[in-house]
DNA sequence: TGTACATCAGTGAACGCGCGTTCACTGATGTAC
DNA sequence: TGTACATCAGTGAACGCGCGTTCACTGATGTAC
């Protein structure tokens, strides 16, 4: 019971309505939800505890959401979107290589590293976007995209493509790609959070990330 | 709360004991914390439900586990050895090839593949086995290995140990190694258990699974 | 421009749930004499 | 070989917890006339 005892600990205290209404009751439990799962993962999401934070009574959520579950869904897809922009913004930051093919794997590495990175300092969101179909069950019809509208793999997936347009790929080879590519990042995220790699420094975790995604690319 | 009653549901009746003493309680919880587990992963090993299944008053569970932490502990410890004895069966399986390198390659790939197996196989074990720490803390003394005395970790480590000294790796790439295909293996299965490739038939996840660690022979 | 009224967002109180855990007990077992 | 007694495994009853969810309500808002 003590960690129902941390969740009801975080407890932040709302201040109270000048009005009756709430204004934008949707987005401030969706918020709600999201930092409680930024902080505790999806076990942390708590319909009550969400309405708690948006300084309103525990029933007023089903105006909104229709049950837990709902609110869930929509947690994880604002995570999965939130990932997904990690990933653009470690594209974005690439310099534009001219050369193709180096560009190619350049974007390759960029999309693995912005995953990486998304899962050791955000851990909370990156469980809540990949949780147990068992904590969450799936919506299809959510934005989990980023601002470029994919989602976190399909930005891998077009990656892979890019491989293949420079010729970096053989064609044959890329069907499937994409789940042997996330399988390495996505085995080596967990053990940097849940397993003997825990607590390891950003910079160790970089360089095993960098030696993966080698890994990956001599691979594939 | 629906996953409450579903948990209850699966109560099984345990037919009234003869004698005032139980004979072996602490085994009877254990074993039954491994069955719940086994069919519902770490958060479906409930305290109470231990106790029921074995015929016993809840708090009784006090004379041998001193919280349900403790109980949660012994059973990924039995959860551990239990894919530990999977790797194994697949290593001894293996044709008694003479040639050195192509026995240590085969090796490293039946480890992965027991692996692969039991995440699908046993998901609910396997999902015990490796539970995020929010839900169990970790306890070093207790037994996780399996016939060999090794855990699974160490099972992987020893098959690359054999790829060095086969000389089918060089030595400067074994350090941190075991991370690189662990994360790999690891990764896939979860994509198995949870993620896009749920519901894949065996067959298919076997032919991924052969993919992948094609991968990673060629990547390390 | 003013007013009646339908809409519907948020309230208040309550529910049943199963959980982990504590307490003081009872009754079988095995050991010391 | 027999008996007193300490030990300790399992009982019975109860606790407080926070959760998700339902019900009948109240009161602000905006639209139709």
């Amino acid at each position: 019971m003590k960690d129902r005892m941390t969740i009801r600990a975080t407890a932040t205290a709302a201040r109270p309505r000048s009005t009756y209404r709430h204004g934008d009751l949707r987005r401030a439990l969706l918020d709600a939800g999201i930092e409680l799962a930024r902080t505790g993962g999806p076990e942390a999401v708590v319909l009550r505890e969400a309405t708690r934070r948006a300084g309103v009574v525990p029933n007023a959520a089903y105006r909104h959401f229709e049950s837990r579950q709902a609110l869930l869904q929509a947690v994880r897809a604002a995570a999965l979107a939130a990932v997904a922009r990690a990933m653009e913004a470690e594209l974005a930051a690439l310099a534009p290589l001219a050369e193709p093919v180096a560009f190619a794997r350049a974007s390759v590495r960029a999309v693995g590293t912005g995953y990486l990175r998304f899962a050791q300092s955000e851990t909370g969101l990156f469980r809540m976007a990949f949780a147990t179909p068992v904590d969450v069950e799936q919506e299809p019809d959510q934005a989990k995209g980023g601002d470029s509208g994919l989602d976190p793999f399909q930005l891998l997936g077009a990656a892979l493509d890019r491989l293949v347009d420079a010729g970096a790929m053989p064609p044959e080879r890329r069907p499937g790609a994409e789940f042997l590519a996330w399988s390495a990042v996505h085995g080596l995220a967990l053990l940097v959070i849940d397993g003997p790699l825990r607590g390891l420094p950003r910079e160790q975790v970089d360089a095993l990330g960098q030696r993966l995604l080698d890994m990956v690319e001599k691979g594939l």
